[in-house]
Order: structure tokens, then sequence, then C-alpha cells
RNA sequence: AGGCGCGUAGCUCAGUGGUAGAGCACUACCUUGACAUGGUAGUGGUCGGUGGUUCAAUCCCGCCCGCGCCUACCA
């Protein structure tokens, strides 16, 4: 083995064979146990957040592969209509085209192609991060048993009524010309203008003011609202408005939706466009006056002068009309929400357009029922609050969008405007009596990507078909995803799984992990130029490499200098080759529940080191086991105190770790098995085996330590398998041998459970006590700058029957390890010379002073250690002395209190009796 | 406006009703035959503030301060 871990050289192969040989697939046997992959966009790139989520997932697969369940991870991609076609629709445009100028179905080839082209990309990096998912099962959402199921789904909803047509305001893009639904559209507060417009009021002097943030709507509107009880303009209500501009006449009306104290208390009414004023003129049966071409420009139902002008410059002229004709109040400065599109950032316009939708109250009750009677457990469960939240104010889910690339509405039209819903056009035909000469036309429009990604749970796996897997894996075990997408997928997909799936629910359990931030806690964007590429912390970047990634393709190319002096300051030296282990660690050691995690490089190269710790302890343990007689089918052996140690020790760190994982703690499993290959393998008993190896000359102990060293790696290896795959099979290769373990991977192997029999309290008490032995020689080496090498003589004093005891079954350790030259046992009667000391228990440890310590610095080092237990006693006997705490407080907790005490008072009394001693000299 | 969450060492974060922890950073010493991507020792915290419950609160409850997110918004 290489003397320093190298990931690249061990990642390349091993995903390959793991693949090729299937191992990736469901077993079969065992219970089955199922996580849907969420379908990343075919056509984009790995980014953090998917590492971050697949290091989950995988970690979860593996684990529960080891443990033998019939696993199985679904891969797949989503078509992402609007995003995919936005990219295509650039590509386009570089070539001066448009894709009307390609025409339908040539566009959609073209879609086809690049997504042919650029959709192995993401599968790629899928691989190399390696997530064992099933690649023979991957599924596309417009594949064409996916895009049955989508039509299966639609054409049931539409028969039950719950897919209906209907004529009213949608959030509406003008960009890409296409409704968007609620989900897809954020709004931010920003900043713009408040106009006050005098209204005049037909056949009488004076006028209303009306105050809005969008004077060009004021072309659409159909009444002026006041409150029904405010006296100021009580009189004024069935009166007619002259509005202006228009030279039409428009209904004062009375409405509660008007905030008398708002404002002028008067409120424009605009009902084809502006949500509220719709259902103020539905209740008013006021005309709905679409002003706007799908561009958002001004249509040929204004005046003809403000005609073909977009909004923002039909706002400043209606402004200046308005001003001409001195019936401009005022103007002032405000803050307003602003609806953009989340694709296009385009201000959205509530349009009127008929589209399709899906009534989501009858759909949501059941989903609701799902999480309440816990069919549905959400991990961390307070995420509970907002599913219902959302679910219990759902609004009817727009799911008709006007482009090209997505599953077409399984809907035709006959001339007269008759809609024919049907699988196809011969059964659309033939359910509603339609002639064959009778022509139909398709709908053009196309459904909302998330309608396809809601059945996902059950249509990857073969609905409507009832195909074995879709009964062995449904309902699947848990979805791991974003809280960004709670709304958008996770109740979407259970709505249409309780429906669908007769009342099953699509997953048990919804793990809900945070966004991956940059060190600052920022959102990474392209933008900020914060961006890390999962890739370059697996294969490393040089820092002009990273710094010409971060500034091309700016929309702000003046952002760029800025970019490149932060991005040089944080990565001098670019990015090393962490390797994807280390990745994985980083994640998985991050991965706390209900917490975005701010990501910081120093720990993956931290993590880095620890595989580097694990790949020297292996080679440490294969030096001395390769070739040699490990005894490993045979009983002849003796095991020494330190490996029944770290045996025992072996079967609390596997409870813990697997206690963590059933419980989606990923990051303490992680911490516990860095602390026990760290800290308690590598620290002591590496070193412990050492006395053993290189100093023993009975076979029998040599072959106990030998196996114990083989087989403790082999079942830590197996530990942490799930968390850092490479490094684990790399290792375990060599390994699983020398243990006398058949099989060709890893990670099939079973994982570790917990031994009963191999749990040594004895054993641990013994190293327990041999860490404190050496731990105080070291204490004093440190503080009396005694050179590590220098051997020292050590005296024990008060020593008891045990301690005698473990001194001899433990003398080469302590001897070895802490570089003593002699150690001497004194009697009652023996004097002791001045010397440093050290506590084990009731034993003092001493070493002698002459020549070695300064007496100033080992009375320092006293008082100190003095200082900390007067504190601590005199809390514990502040405890003690207190009725209230004896006679209340449980009595195991006072006999806990009790034993401190006696345990401080003993060292306080050995360290008092140093000081004065020392003080005397 | 409503909802959720966060505030613990210089930084990033665990954690527990009963002596505050880790990684990184920092200080000193050490190239000892797995590893300097290392070893040994050490520095560093009134656990945001304030009341309450309790024998005991960093942890439970109330209020306050600061920060973040989500949902819905008055033209």
């Amino acid at each position: 083995m290489e003397k320093v871990f190298n990931p690249t050289s061990i990642e390349k192969s091993w995903y390959q064979k793991w693949e090729d040989n299937g191992y990736f697939q469901a077993s079969g046997t065992g219970t089955p146990y199922c996580i849907m992959l969420p379908p990343p966009n075919v056509t984009g790139t790995l980014h953090m957040g998917h590492a971050f989520q697949h290091t989950i997932m995988d970690s979860l697969i593996r684990y529960k592969r080891m443990q033998g369940n019939n696993t199985l991870w679904q891969a797949g991609t989503d078509h992402a209509g609007i995003a995919t076609q936005m990219v295509v629709e650039r590509q386009l445009i570089a070539d001066g085209k448009t894709r009307h100028d390609l025409g339908r179905d040539a566009f959609i080839d073209k879609v086809w192609d690049w997504k042919e082209e650029s959709g192995n990309t993401i599968t790629k990096q899928l691989r190399c991060s390696g997530a064992s998912m099933d690649w023979t099962r991957e599924r596309f959402t417009m594949d064409e048993g996916l895009s049955k199921s989508v039509t299966e789904v639609f054409v049931r909803l539409h028969e039950e009524g719950l897919i209906y047509r209907g004529k009213r305001l949608v959030n509406w893009d003008p960009v890409l010309h296409t409704a968007v639904s609620d989900l897809e559209v954020n709004s931010a507060e920003e900043d713009g203008h408040m106009w006050s417009i005098r209204y005049p009021i037909v056949g009488e002097d004076g006028y209303l003011i009306v105050a809005t943030t969008r004077p060009e709507t004021m072309l659409g509107d159909s009444a002026v609202a006041v409150h029904p009880d405010d006296e100021r303009y009580k009189h004024l209500v069935g009166k007619m408005i002259q509005l202006p501009l228009t030279g039409r006449e428009i209904p004062v009306i009375a409405d509660d939706y008007v905030d008398p104290e708002f404002g002028t208390g008067c409120v424009k009414i605009t009902p084809a466009h502006d949500f509220n004023d719709a259902e103020v003129g539905k209740r008013h049966n006021l005309p709905q006056i679409n002003i706007f071409t799908i561009d958002a420009r001004i249509n040929d139902e204004a005046p003809e002068h403000y005609r073909g002008m977009g909004r923002f410059d039909a706002r400043k002229m209606i402004v200046e009309d308005l001003k001409g004709e001195g019936l401009l109040e005022d103007i002032k400065d405000h803050k307003l929400m602003v609806p953009r599109g989340d694709r296009t950032h385009a201000v959205i316009e509530p349009f009127l357009t008929d589209q399709w939708y899906v009534k989501a109250e009858p759909l949501a009750k059941p989903a609701i029922e799902a999480v309440e009677s816990g069919k549905i457990k959400f991990v961390p469960g307070n995420w509970d609050k907002t599913y219902y939240e959302w679910m219990r104010n759902i609004e009817d889910w727009c799911i008709s969008r006007q482009i090209w690339w997505g599953h077409r509405i399984p809907a035709w039209y006959d001339d007269q405007g008759n809609i024919y819903v049907g699988r196809t056009e011969a059964e659309a035909r033939e359910k509603n009596n339609v002639s064959a000469d009778v022509e139909l036309k398709q709908d053009d429009d196309v459904l909302d990507t998330w309608f396809s990604s809601a059945l996902w749970p059950f249509s990857t796996l073969g609905w409507p078909e009832k195909t074995p897997e879709l009964e062995t894996f449904y309902p699947t075990s848990v979805l791991v995803t974003g809280f960004d997408i709670i709304f958008f997928w996770v109740a979407r997909m259970i709505m249409m799984g309780m429906k669908f799936m007769d009342g099953e629910v699509p997953f048990k359990e919804v793990y809900i992990h945070g966004l991956v931030r940059d060190n600052e806690g920022h959102k990474m964007s392209k933008s900020k130029g914060n961006v890390l590429d999962p890739l370059d912390l697996i294969n490393g970047i040089e820092l002009e490499d990273l710094v010409k990634k971060r500034v091309t393709g700016l929309m702000q190319p003046q952002m760029a200098p800025k970019i490149e002096f932060s991005t040089r300051k944080n990565f001098p030296d670019g990015i090393a080759a962490y390797g994807t282990d280390a990745m994985r660690f980083t994640f998985a050691s991050l991965a706390t529940t209900g917490r975005d995690i701010a990501f910081d490089v120093g720990r993956v190269e931290g993590y880095r080191n620890f595989c580097n710790k694990l790949w020297n302890a292996a080679r440490y343990v294969l030096s001395n086991t390769e070739g040699e007689d490990t005894g490993i089918n045979s009983d002849d052996v003796i095991l020494s105190t330190a490996d029944r140690w770290i045996i025992s020790k072996l079967q609390s760190v596997t409870t813990e770790v697997q206690a963590a994982m059933d419980n989606y703690r990923i990051d303490l499993a992680s911490h516990a098995i860095y602390e026990f290959i760290w800290d308690e393998y590598c620290d002591w008993y590496i070193e412990l085996s050492k006395t053993v190896l290189y100093n023993s000359e009975d076979e029998k102990v040599l072959r106990g330590t030998r196996q114990t060293l083989i087989k403790v790696l082999e079942e830590t290896l197996k530990l942490l398998h799930p968390i850092t795959p490479f490094i684990t099979e790399e290792i375990w290769q060599r390994v699983a041998p020398l243990a006398g373990i058949e099989g060709d991977t890893i990670m099939l192997q079973p994982y570790p459970e917990f031994n009963q029999e191999s749990v040594d309290k004895e054993a641990e008490a013994d190293i327990e006590w041999v860490k404190t032995f050496l731990i105080g020689i070291r204490r004093i080496r440190g503080e009396m700058n005694i050179s590590p090498g220098k051997p020292l003589p050590v005296l024990l004093a008060d020593s008891s029957e045990l301690d005698l005891q473990r001194l001899e079954t433990n003398r080469v350790n302590v001897t070895k390890l802490g570089k003593l030259e002699s150690i001497t046992i004194l009697s009652a009667d023996d004097q002791a010379p001045e010397s440093a000391t050290a506590i084990v228990g009731n034993m003092k440890v001493l070493v002698p002073m002459a020549g070695l310590i300064d007496k100033d610095a080992e009375l320092a080092r006293l008082n100190k250690e003095k200082d900390k237990i007067d504190k601590e006693l005199a809390k514990v006997q502040g405890k003690l002395n207190n009725p209230n705490f004896t006679d209340r407080a449980p009595e195991a907790v006072v006999n806990k209190e009790k034993a401190k005490a006696e345990e401080f008072v003993t060292s306080l009394k050995i360290i008092e009796e140093q000081i004065t001693k020392i003080e005397s000299l």
C-alpha cells in the first residue's frame, strides 16, 4: 500500500465493478426497502445539494442493503419542462432563431437531441458520488411507461371531475408566454411608487381619489369600490365615475374588501388584472376587461394611442396623460411586493386565460389524514406544520403550460370548441361518440412538470400495470428531500399516491434536510460567485481554473473582479483532490436534522486526513499480519487485555452507529465511527498492540493480537462503508482474506451486529487504568518540559492489590508507552523522594524530581489541579449539604454525588500533601 | 400579519434535567519502526438576556433581544 492515501487512484475502478456486477440491484430477498431518487433535471449538472442529498440516501441504502434488506434505490431523471425548453431556446437564439421558426415537431426533436447529448452528464456525475442506485431500472419522466401513467392519471381524474378546464386569472409569464402555478412565482419587495389619481364623478363637480401601484391597469377598470360603512362615500355608491383616458363610465360599488383606513378608502377595481379585484368583480358582476396581449402589451380594448405599448411604457405615458389632464393627485415612493417568475424573473401578470386545473381539495383531504394518522412521518417532525398549513389552504392547481416540451394534454377539440378527453384520440372519439369525419385537434398545451413528478413513486414501478416491483416496493420506505419542494413535490406525491394506489401512502417517512450554503452561510449562487462544484472537491482544481469557472458566463459581468478577489482569498492554492469519501464524510457529519449546513472546505480536509489515518492504520495492520500466523480459524490464541478491550469497545460503537442510522442521525453515526477509529483503535489499540508484536515471544499471544487487529479493522470497515464506500472497499479487499472472510465485495457483507458475549467490562476497566496511568505520566512530561524520549523512573505509592494486579498484566504496556526506565513499588513504610505526582484512583504515580523537575513548575501544576478539584468539590458538597437535594433527588444520583465527593477529597488530599512536601524543599 | 427555526469555544457545529463536547484554528514540545494528511500536552465557554418550574436548568415553561426561512398580503 502507498504511504499516503490517494483517493483518485482508489476510486477509479470500484464503481464500475459494483455496477457491472449488479450489486446495486435489489437482491430479491429480505424486507423490501426502497428509496425514490428525487429525479434531477435531465439536462442539469451535479451540485452540492445533490451531493449532500445523495450521500444521505446512499448511506441509508448501503446500510440497509448490508443488513440484508431487499433494497431498491430507484434512479431516474426529470424532463423539467420549462427549464429544459429555455436552455434549448437559448441555443436557438444564438443561431438567430426561435422555436417558432422550427415548428413544434422539429423543436421537440431538438430538445430530445439535447437530452441525449447532455442527459448523461448528470447520471455520470451521480456515479462519481458513489451513489449505489439501480441503473438498470433508470426511468425518465417522458419515457413511454411514465408518459402512459401520466395520461392514465389525467384521464381518470378528468372522468371523476377532478380535472377541469376553466377561464380565470392565472399567473402569466409574459416572456415565456405560459401560465405558471402559484409555486413558480416568487414575490419580493421592490421599490416602486404609489400614484393617486382623480376619478371624476359623473354629474357632479367632485372626484374620487384612488391610489394604485399599477396605473396602467386603469384602462381595464370596471368599478371603483368603497367600504359599505364608509360615511364619506355612502352617498356615492351606485353613481357613475368617468374613467379617465378611456371615455368609459364605471360604477361606484360598496364592498367589504376595501379597507377604509388605507389611502383615501377608494379602490379601483380591475377584475382582469388583479386576483383580489377578480373576486370583487365576481361578487358585483363586473365585466373583466383584459387590456393586455400575451406579451403584456396593451391590446385593442384600450384607446388607440396606447395599443402595442409595453406595460411599463404604457405606465409612463398614462401618468403623463393624467398629469396633462390635471387628474394626477400625487406620486409617492412605495415599497411593494413584485411577483416574478422563478425561471425568467419577469414580472408575472395576472392574466385571463383558459387553463386546465386539478381540483385540489378532495385530493388534499386524504393526504392530510395520511400525515395526521402517522402513516407518513416527517423527520424532523415539525415539518408537518408546514405541510398542514399549505394543504389546508390549498388552491386548485393550474397544470397546463403553454410550452412544447412536456406531456401533451390528452384532450381534443372540435371546431365548435367542444372538449373530448381520452387516452388516445380514438378513445376520446369513442367515449364521446364523435364520428370519424369530425375533425379533432389536440390541445396544444403540455402538463406542468410536477404533474409527472407527482406520480414518480408508482409510475417508476410500472403503474398502471400491477407489476411485482409495485407490489414489493410500494409504499416506499423514505423520501429524502429538501424543504424547498415540500409543496412542489412531496405534497403532490402524497395526494396522487393516495388517490391512485388505493389509499396507500407513497412513502412512510419523509426525511427533510437543509440547504447547503457556503462557509459564511450564504446561499450558493453563480451570481455571488460562491458556488462549489462537488466534482472539484473530489478531483481538485487549480486556482486559475476555479477563478475562470466562477467568472465566466455571469449575468452581471461587473461582479467578476469581486468574485475573483474573494475566490483568490478563500482558495489561495485552489482545491486539493480530497476524494469522494472525504466529501461524503463531510456531508454525513454535517447532516444534522432541521438545519441548513454551512459548508467549509476545511472540514473536507479534516476528513480527508481521517481517511488517511484509516489508510495508514490498515497499512500497519497488514504489514504486521500478512504472511503471519493470525490463528484466524483456530481457538489456540490468547487475547490480551487490550485485545479484549477493543473488541468490547467495538460492540459499543456498533450499537451507537446502528441507533444513529435508524434515527436518520448520520452525523452522529459518522462521529461515533470517527472517534472509534481515531481515538480508540489508532491512538490506543494500535499502540498497545505494538508492545505485544514487538516484545512478546508467546505465539498464542501474538496470534491473539494479530487476529484482533484484523478482525476489528474488518468490522470497522463494514461499519463505515455506507458513508465512505471507496476506501472501505479498497482496504477490505486486502483485509477480508486475512480475517477469513470470503466475498467479492464489502457492499454485500452483513452489517456488524452487537454481540453481548464480546462485552468485557473488566478489560475496559483495566485499559482505563492503563490510560489514566499513561496520561498522568505524559502530563508530567508535557508540563514539566521533560523530553518525550527521556526514560523516567517511576514510583508507585498507596497501591492496592488490584493496582498491582493490573500493573502485572500491563507492565509492558505502561513501560513501553510511558517510556519508563523503571517501576518501583513503595510500601507503606517507604519514604518517597520529592516527586511530581499523578493520581490513578487511590494510587500515586511518582516521578522523582531529582535533576528532572523544576520545583516552581511542579507547584504551579499542582496548584492548578488543586483549584480545579476545589471548585468541583465545593459544587458537589454544596449539593450534599442541601437537605432538599439529599431528600428529594433519586438515591442513585445522591450516591453518585457522594462517590464523586469522596474521589475529590482523596485526590485533594494527595495533591495537598505533595504541595506541602515540595514547598518545604 | 401568521408559522417554523436558530443563538453553546475564534470559526463550523453536536449535546444532556445531575462535573460543558467535537472538528478546524491557536500555543508549546516531538521527525519514536502505520500516519507530519502525524504524535503528546495545553489555551479557550456566566451554553443570547431575563423571570419561572425544580433539590438541581445550557436543557422544560413565559417574556425580551438578535438572526434566518416559509406562507399570505392593502389597492
